[in-house]
DNA sequence: TAGAGGACTAACATCTGCGT
DNA sequence: ACGCAGATGTTAGTCCTCTA
């Protein structure tokens, strides 16, 4: 029962943010008579895939579709409201569509004309009160790519830091069991310990978190010396890792509380309204935790060291997530 | 095919306001 | 004052995709 539950909030999460732009954007077309070139707009594999998810919710979890359908309504309500009237020929950015768009608008899930330009709309349905998760990089290139203006060495002595803290977590976790450490996990996957941070003893999992925290200091260290730097730079560089990677995008976030039956809420956001507050953004205080907060007007910037997965290759990430306080 | 990168959110702790 | 529930905040998790 438990795990049914489970299985059907992974195939929830799977699905959910998919079918809800195509519904969206289907919608859009809907209320401007245009479904037809909408349905033309898409792509055959991307149709294949969608009409997958579809049959899979309708067997699995048919309590979903009258939920995606009712906020994908409130969430084109509001921004009709926003936007002061319906905007025109809605295009969802899947996995398959037309390429050459996708390159330019990579973080939109749909494009909509509106007073005839082409507005690129992020559309994010988020649990209520979570964070928002906005990008979520590699830890390997996470300064190159979003502090293009530090010096490349930077990065490459924070990877070697990075290898050096695993190697150190990897010695202690086999220490506290009494393993010999080779070099790799072999022996303690064959031993028949986890590689998910999740299934870990408290013990070896506090080794974990500290791993973690020690290379969130680092970046903490990082990341305040860039803004002494470079304050302008640096306020620049913050907009793509709260999902405004290119200025015209229109964030549309639905907050939903499904399945209870909850009306959404729903937050629109424009690079504009985050500028101004940009150039005084603080940076928290290392708190010996895996991730550091930044403030950003009402904005919230979690910056957090995470696995991929296993735990057990150095192959670490760094997740970005917002939150608006009201 | 393994590792680097990416997109999602849940679970638990802690506060807070209310009825007694 | 006190204990509870719901709200809010903090920390932690999984699965997917692309590519060398």
């Amino acid at each position: 029962m438990a795990q049914d539950q489970t299985k059907k909030e992974a195939l929830f999460n799977e699905v959910k943010g998919s079918l809800f732009e195509y519904l969206v954007a289907k919608e859009i077309a809907r209320l401007g008579n245009e479904e037809l070139q909408f349905q033309q707009t898409l792509d055959r594999n991307y149709l294949n895939v969608l009409s997958q998810q579809d049959r899979m919710v309708r067997q699995f979890y048919p309590e979903m579709l009258p939920f995606l359908n009712q906020v994908s309504k409130n969430t084109v309500a509001r921004m009709v409201e926003y936007l002061g009237k319906l905007p025109k020929n809605p295009k969802v950015m899947g996995k398959f569509s037309n390429s050459a768009i996708h390159d330019e608008i990579h973080e939109a899930d749909l494009l909509v004309n509106h007073d005839d330009v082409l507005l690129p709309v992020s559309l994010k349905l988020n649990k209520k009160h979570a964070y928002v998760n906005t990008k979520s990089g590699g830890i390997k290139s996470f300064f190159l790519q979003y502090f293009p203006f530090l010096d490349s060495s930077i990065q490459e002595k924070f990877n070697q830091l990075v290898d050096l803290e695993f190697s150190r977590m990897a010695f202690e976790l086999h220490a506290l069991h009494d393993l010999d450490y080779s070099g790799n996990f072999g022996l303690w996957v064959q031993k028949g310990f986890s590689e998910l941070p999740g299934e870990l003893d408290q013990d070896s999992r506090n080794i974990l978190k500290s791993y973690y925290a020690r290379i969130a200091q680092e970046m903490h260290t990082i990341l305040s010396n860039a803004q002494k730097q470079n304050p302008e730079a640096f306020a620049a560089s913050l907009a793509p890792l709260m999902g405004f990677g290119k200025s015209e995008i229109l964030q549309v976030i639905c907050f939903h509380e499904f399945p209870s039956g909850e009306s959404p809420d729903i937050d629109l956001h424009t690079y504009s309204d985050l500028k101004k507050y940009l150039s005084d953004a603080k940076i928290g205080e290392f708190n010996s935790i895996a991730s550091v907060e930044l403030d950003i007007g009402p904005w919230s910037l979690h910056i957090r060291v995470k696995p991929m997965n296993k735990f057990t290759t150095t192959a670490i990430k760094i997740n970005c997530s917002i939150k608006v306080r009201k």
